[in-house]
DNA sequence: TAGGTACGTAGCTTAGT
DNA sequence: CTAAGCTACGTAC
């Protein structure tokens, strides 16, 4: 049987019927699938029938009992529908007269491959018929497969003017490297296609990439930005953009308010690049090209300034447009480079694979975790429920253990390895597992407990074996150094817990929740209790988060005594865990306590003005052999919302203070430099403006206050506003307060920095080795008059 | 075109004086 | 003027 793989999927009404497009890309080029006379179905309870079939009279249907049931223990009949039309017609009929209806919102296309088990891949045989530049099958029938698709890649990247006047559009990839640009012709050796005006460089696009044919279109920023805009210039002109498949139309839609709109092209793909990064768990200071060119390959484009760069676009396209050929291709190049550093599109294949979404599709966990739950459980005879229509009961989340503050020697971390997960295989945690469980007889003592009156099935269930295969096969994937496979298992296997914890998610119950977070806690809980009972008086437990625990060493143990003790806690523990969950439960245990960090020198703080210990903030040193490394969470080094003097001062500070050495002198020559303005260069803050600029309104952060005065600033210069729409904001903090680091008018506040970023570093580690900042300090003040 | 909760800190606003 | 409460952000897991 031939073989493809999913590139896009389309569903329509034609002459009082229904019809799927599947466009594959297989090893013999472009097919496309069509299936028609597939029926829409939802489902509605047996006890509703006579209320159903009055309020459809007139819409056409067909009722069948096939013994379903639904969470609640009722009988479920399906309901099939001739068309989508009919189908959604009928839904809001029985929904306008509160009569629930049952799994109503899946789109045809996607249920179709869904109940199938087709995810991504798939073998297809059906009757072929040659078209123009792809094979047309009917009559088909598919069925899942692995399959290690060849896609055929272009790069794509618009350059525009201010108001969005395109002049060139760069192609790169399988056989193209060539910008079309608006001009008349001049002799040059970069591959540049001349066409007349902008109307032609849509023509000359829609042409080229007709004859390039690429599965896949990849860019920076594509959709929302190169597509939005050539979907946008061509209505101007009346165009019908004809960049899909078989001679199809590009099609715009608007995303909902804030977030971005969509592209549809039937056959082929237009994946984003941020997007992409961000799905694979990429984190960048900046999501501009040059920035994460930059990071990951180390070269980028020359200038990252908004406004000198779209300057000197405009400038090259009237006086230089080679110039400008090159630099549009070189950003298409990075983007290709940046795919190919990365491997994101075997990340996004094998994410496609596992999941059944769709290859440009971000996010997603709940429409993963139903395509990947809902078929077992129609096998099972179950019909999944609706969403809780307040958003559901709330549930705990993890454990935070309150902490023991301090400076200490030899403190060792020891994690529960992907402890949710563990949690869900040993303890049978199941959406149809507690339905089932809950309706065995009581006293039976053969359903597992759970937590808020749950109870599980110990052999019906679907998601612990899901689990159980996503995490054999991440072992193999580990095995073979796959780190695109074993990344996409790890994201997926994690987001189960999430989905079964948002009110989002038509399987969420409280007590799923619940089941997995208060387990999460209880394990924690015991864990220390053994550790330091195992310890006798030599191991104290300070702090544990979620999954981790923080063990003290008393000892004073060399470097292999420490990872001794280590590895045997976490033996013994797994041990106890093991026994414990046999003896009381008759549970395998699926636990499993590694052991992972030794801190020779350690910091746990206290919250600021309180003798209290923190958490989720504190800092540690590792040794390994030559080799020394420190560790912050939560602390200001690792918020990009603190400046770089902190985050250079907190580094070098610990570093002295972990290595036993006296920093009086750095601290009070760092405050010196800092107020003899040595330190200028860091000085900067840098936050997000995480909504409109004019939606500040119950209060006015220094952030905002900058960005203001910022835009305020670029008003008068007639320049264009740019941090109305969110965006980031770097500033710094003057006599006159807050002012955009571009536009700083009034002489730095080096006070405010002194008190407001060195000391609180400062004085977070000083006192466990009996300073203080303000003593430190104090007689400098009178030296360098900042006394008043 | 719906993964979550827990936590700390800074700085503004406002109630109370 | 201060303390308390609230907003905003970023982070750990």
């Amino acid at each position: 049987m031939p073989q493809g793989f999913l590139l896009t999927r389309h569903s329509f009404d034609q002459r009082g019927s229904t019809c799927i497009h599947y466009w594959l890309a297989t090893p013999e080029g472009p097919v496309k699938l069509v299936i028609e006379g597939e029926r829409p179905v939802f489902m509605v309870q047996v006890a509703d029938r006579a209320e159903v079939t009055e309020a459809l009279a007139g819409v056409p249907h067909d009722w069948q009992q096939l013994g379903f049931q639904t969470f609640g223990r009722e009988e479920a009949a399906m309901l099939y529908f001739p068309t989508i039309d009919a189908h959604r017609h009928a839904q809001t009929l029985l929904q306008d007269r509160d009569i629930e209806v049952f799994e109503a919102d899946f789109r045809l296309h996607d249920r179709y491959l869904m109940e199938r088990f087709v995810r991504g891949g798939l073998y297809f045989e059906g009757v072929a018929r040659s078209r123009d530049g792809y094979t047309e099958y009917r009559q088909v029938r598919l069925k899942g497969a692995e399959v290690q698709p060849d896609f055929k890649v272009v790069s794509l990247d618009v350059e525009c003017s201010g108001q969005g006047a395109l002049y060139s559009i760069g192609l790169y990839g399988h056989g193209v490297e060539e910008v079309l640009m608006v001009g008349t012709p001049e002799d040059v050796d970069t591959s540049i296609h001349w066409v007349e005006n902008e109307r032609a460089l849509l023509q000359a696009l829609e042409t080229r990439i007709q004859s390039l044919d690429p599965d896949i279109i990849i860019g920076w920023a594509v959709v929302d930005f190169d597509f939005r805009l050539l979907l946008k210039r061509a209505g101007r002109y009346g165009l019908r953009l004809k960049l899909g498949r078989g001679g199809t139309e590009a099609r715009w839609r608007d995303g909902r308010e804030g977030s971005q709109g969509f592209v549809t092209l039937p056959g082929r793909v237009v994946l984003d690049g941020i997007d992409g990064l961000k799905s694979a768990t990429y984190n960048f200071e900046s999501f501009s090209l040059e920035f994460v060119a930059q990071t990951l390959l180390g070269r980028g484009k020359d200038t990252e300034d908004v406004d000198n760069r779209l300057a000197a676009i405009e400038h090259d396209f009237r006086h230089n447009k080679p110039k400008l050929a090159a630099y549009n291709l070189e950003d298409c190049r990075l983007v290709w480079d940046i795919y190919e550093h990365t491997r994101l599109l075997d990340y996004l294949r094998l994410r496609a694979q596992l999941t059944g979404l769709e290859l440009d599709r971000s996010g997603g966990s709940v429409a993963a975790f139903t395509n990947l739950y809902l078929p077992k459980l129609h096998r099972s005879h179950y019909v999944a429920p609706n969403l809780p229509a307040d958003g559901g009961l709330a549930s705990p989340g993890g454990y935070v253990m309150d902490s023991r503050p301090g400076l200490y020697d030899n403190v060792l971390v020891l994690d529960f390895k992907s402890l949710y997960p563990s949690i869900i295989r040993t303890f049978k945690i199941d959406p149809m597992g507690l339905i089932e469980g809950l309706a065995e007889e009581a006293g039976d003592d053969v359903a597992i407990p759970g937590f808020r009156g749950a109870r599980f099935s110990r052999d019906r269930h679907f998601l612990p074996d899901i689990i159980t295969n996503l995490w054999a096969e991440r072992d193999i994937a580990k095995q073979e150094q796959d780190a695109a496979r074993s990344q996409a298992i790890k994201i997926i296997m994690n987001s189960f817990y999430g989905v079964l914890g948002s009110g989002g998610c038509r399987f969420y119950d409280t007590r799923l929740a619940s089941s997995i977070t208060l387990r999460g806690h209880e394990i924690m809980q015991q864990t220390a209790r053994w550790i330091e009972e195992i310890g006798e008086e030599n191991h104290q437990v300070i702090y544990g988060d979620t999954d981790s625990t923080f063990v003290w060493l008393r000892g004073q143990p060399s470097p292999e005594e420490a990872d001794a003790i280590g590895r045997k806690l976490a033996e013994e523990i797994n041990t106890r865990w093991r026994n414990k969950l046999k003896e009381e439960l008759q549970l395998e245990c699926e636990l499993e306590l590694e052991f992972e960090t030794h801190y020779q020198r350690f910091l746990m703080p206290t919250i600021r003005g309180s003798e209290a210990g923190s958490k989720k903030r504190y800092a540690g040193l590792v040794v390994n052999g030559d080799e020394e490394k420190l560790v912050f969470k939560g602390l200001e080094t690792v918020r990009s919302d603190w400046t770089e003097l902190a985050k250079q001062f907190q580094t070098r500070l610990y570093a002295m203070v972990f290595h036993g050495e006296d920093p009086s002198d750095y601290i009070r020559e760092t405050v010196e430099k800092t107020r003899a303005g040595d330190m200028d260069e860091h000085l900067v803050y840098r936050k997000r403006l995480r909504r409109k600029l004019e939606q500040y309104v119950k209060n006015v952060p220094p952030h905002v206050r900058a960005a203001r005065l910022a835009d305020e600033i670029r008003r008068q210069q007639g320049l264009s506003p740019r941090y109305q729409n969110k965006g980031w904001i770097r500033y710094v903090i003057t006599l006159s307060g807050p002012e955009p680091v571009d536009y700083r008018q009034s002489p730095v506040d080096y006070q405010h920095y002194i008190d407001r970023q060195l000391k609180p570093v400062a004085d977070a580690i000083l006192p466990f080795i009996d300073l203080d900042f303000d003593s430190l300090v104090d007689g400098q003040l009178g030296l360098f008059g900042g006394a008043d």
